[in-house]
Parts: structure tokens; C-alpha cells; sequence
DNA sequence: GACCAAACCAAGCACTTGCTTTGTTTATTC
DNA sequence: GAATAAACAAAGCAAGTGCTTGGTTTGGTC
């Protein structure tokens, strides 16, 4: 009679993780995926292009994920994890409806543009790359974040001051949906065509950017 | 000596552009290559499923284009002339500023949305697939659309008839460009949300879209 | 009716693609 | 220090990719 083997302890966290002291090399797969499907989009990025970049042969991503649309799946995970973690961070210290607004709108600047934060423009790219199903399960994970926007606005069309009709409207609530879908394609459309230069004299920084766009959408700024 | 063979007189227009007594077939592989760009991506098109969408082999289509990136280019081509062409027209008609305002948005919406007008969303779409010489080419047409928005914009600008802040502006002409920026990226990244389901009770048409997103961006519509 | 150019077809070439399979190294656990 | 699993490398396969080449059809011209 055999003895009962105690099932082994899992390995912990770290080991799992971090056995070659490099904190983890699927992430380090999903950074440089990123910045590759950022660049040249995901159908003309190769899976040779990304395995090179982190020092691998192009057989050794499938090691950690199952296919090269899933590998498309964790970028924009990724993204969506980062954004609603540094948005819900910003807007603590946001009392009052204006700093939120203000506040969405410079954090979303930075999760857009800032440098190595290329998951969300992957997003807003390489949509249609990502397969149906795949869809459902981001669009989930958004949601979360657009309901961010879509309570701030609501709060700023009842108060009148959003929307180029002066005073009370009555619509807040039914309207917000729009307004954020304008607002936020104003801003997301930067990507095409903003870069960040580094202090660049003459060209507008994301400060400076986030202002412009706060004053252009919302009344006494 | 022979004698001097007078240069053939040219063939006609119409005999080298419809033998087949079918207009033009070049102008056929544009449009359902815009159509095919549009549901898939210009790098997941391939050249096969072009060819096989106007009933032609595989190797056809480079009788009538050098490669593959230029079928992208004659599509973006296309939709800047379409484009150009629909919006001088319509503007004729509209003496106010305020009237050429709601022209250039419910003109910019067809471009975009109408069924057999995918060029622009393919220019929007696919941008970065095309080569960079030929990037400029398409920017020098497009600065002559983009002058349209731009010269009505700086009027409403100074009139103060639009941007969040009220009264008149005294920067109008600087801020015009940042104020198309802002306006045509919420119209233009209609394209990743809006659908024309037709006649669909409940849901937006154009008209509805284009009068919503005039009275958001402009006073007193 | 000979000639000719436009517009294709048929077939394939050279290369790239995502992905698989087998084996090897390394670190960790008992 | 044997066993085990994680994390790769090495090599290649099958399916596709853009594009080429040589021949064929067709409609119009002299």
C-alpha cells in the first residue's frame, strides 16, 4: 500500500514568477508587444519581431501564450488594468465635479501618450484584430472605466456647464452617453495625430494639452 | 526609305478605360478594396480576396497596380476626391457661417458612414500601413480639405460662437487648428462606434447624428 | 484580315507566416 | 543529489503571402 503522498506545496509567487530574477517575462512579452503593435500595427507585426525584441527565438512566446491574439488580449488587459488603477488613484484627490473632469481628462492624456504606456492606443488601433469573443471580455473590463467619464459628465451637463447650450439641461442623464462618446473620441483621436516631444519648445506638452481640451469642452475653467 | 508612319493617334479615353464596355475596371478593385480595408484591415486583406471580389485571378490586379500599397493609396486618393467634390457642393449653398458649420458636419458624416463611401475610413484606419512618400502625397490633398474646416472654424471662433469658453476670443486664428483637431477627431471616431442600421427604430441616423454633434460643439444652433 | 494593345488567365516562385515538436538548460524541492 | 517543473532553444512544417512570367482572349484600328 503506497503512503499517502502529501500533495506538494505550490510553489510560491516569486519562483513561479521570477525564476530567471527577472520579474516575469510574459510581461516583458506584453511591454515590447505594445510598443511593436503601437508602431506597425498587430497584423504586421510578427511574432519573430516580438520574440527578438526580448531576446527570444520565434518559437518561445507560445511557451507563455497560447496564440498570437491572445498575446493582443494581454496588452490591452494590461491597459485597462493600468488606466482604471492610475485614474481611480487621480481622481481621490479630485473634490469637486470641474477637478474630476480635469483630472479624467489629463490621466487619460497620459495613459494615451505617455512613454511606455502604449497598451490603450493599441486598443483604439488594433480592434478589429482582436477576435470576437476576446472582445466581449475587454469591452467588460472597459465599461468600468467609461462609467468613470460617464458619471462626471452626467454631473457637469446637470450643472450646465458642458455642451454649447448655455444653462440647465433637461436630458442630463440621457445625454451623457454622447457626450462622452465626443469627448473622449476628441481625445483618443490625439493619437493620430499628437507627439510628445521632449520639451520641444513651441509644441504643447500633455499639460498644456489636457488644458486646452478642458477649456475647449467645459465653461469657466 | 520608309515612309514617315504618321504616330498613331491616341485611343481614346473611353476605349482605354471600358473595352469591357464596364467602366473602368481599376475603379472596381478601388471600391472593393476600400470596402474589404474597411471590414478587415488593409495588412489582413490580401491581394487574393481583392481579386476575387471583381471576379479577377490572383495576379490581375497588378496589370493595374504596381504592388499591393498602391491600391491603398488610389483608395485614400479616391476618398479625398469623393470627399473634396461632395463638400464644395454642399457648402454652395450655405451663406452663414453657422450654415456652412452644419454642412461641413453633415457632409463629413456621409463621407464617413454612407454605404460605398469606406475610402475615408480607410484613410483614418489604415494610415500607417501606407509608405511615408506616399504619406506626403495624401497630406497635400488633404490640407485642402482640412482649409475648409479651418476657415469657417476661425470664423465661428471669432463670432464666439463656438468653444466652451463664451464671448469673443481674441486668439481665434491661433486656436482654430487645435479647435478642428478637437471637433473633427469626435466626428471622425464615430467611425468605431456608430453603425447605419438602417431605419433601426430607437437609434440615431445621420442627420440625427450630424444635428446632435452641431448643437454640442456650436451656441445658438 | 493582319495587326496591336488592353486586359486578363494559369501557373508558379520565393519567401514569410503562425505555430508545433522535441530536446536541453536551469533552478527548486524533497 | 535525484526528481521535477519552468522556461526556454533548435529546427522545421504547412499554409499562406505578394508578386512574376508567359501565354491567351478580346475589341478596336488601318
Amino acid at each position: 500500500m503506497p503512503t499517502l503522498r502529501k500533495p506538494q506545496s505550490p510553489p510560491t509567487d516569486a519562483a513561479v514568477l521570477a525564476p530567471h530574477d527577472e520579474a516575469n517575462r510574459r510581461q516583458a512579452l506584453v511591454r515590447v508587444s505594445a510598443r511593436l503593435f503601437r508602431e506597425k500595427g498587430f497584423e504586421a507585426t510578427t511574432v519573430r519581431d516580438i520574440a527578438a525584441a526580448v531576446g527570444m527565438r520565434s518559437g518561445s512566446p507560445f511557451y507563455h501564450f497560447a496564440n498570437k491574439q491572445e498575446i493582443l488580449k494581454a496588452v490591452m488587459e494590461e491597459g485597462l488594468r493600468q488606466g482604471l488603477e492610475r485614474t481611480v488613484a487621480a481622481l481621490q484627490a479630485a473634490p469637486t465635479p470641474q477637478a474630476r473632469f480635469r483630472v479624467l481628462v489629463r490621466t487619460h492624456y497620459g495613459i494615451l501618450h505617455d512613454e511606455g504606456s502604449e497598451f490603450i492606443a493599441v486598443l483604439l488601433y488594433d480592434w478589429r484584430s482582436l477576435p470576437d469573443d476576446h472582445k466581449q471580455d475587454i469591452i467588460a473590463v472597459k465599461d468600468g472605466y467609461d462609467r468613470l467619464w460617464q458619471d462626471n459628465l452626467a454631473e457637469l451637463l446637470s450643472l450646465g456647464l458642458i455642451g454649447a447650450n448655455s444653462g440647465h439641461d433637461p436630458h442630463a442623464a440621457r445625454d451623457a452617453k454622447i457626450t462622452r462618446l465626443m469627448i473622449m473620441g476628441a481625445i483618443n483621436f490625439t493619437v493620430t495625430w499628437y507627439r510628445q516631444s521632449h520639451h520641444g519648445q513651441g509644441s504643447m506638452d500633455l499639460d498644456a494639452l489636457a488644458e486646452r481640451t478642458v477649456r475647449f469642452f467645459m465653461r469657466e475653467g
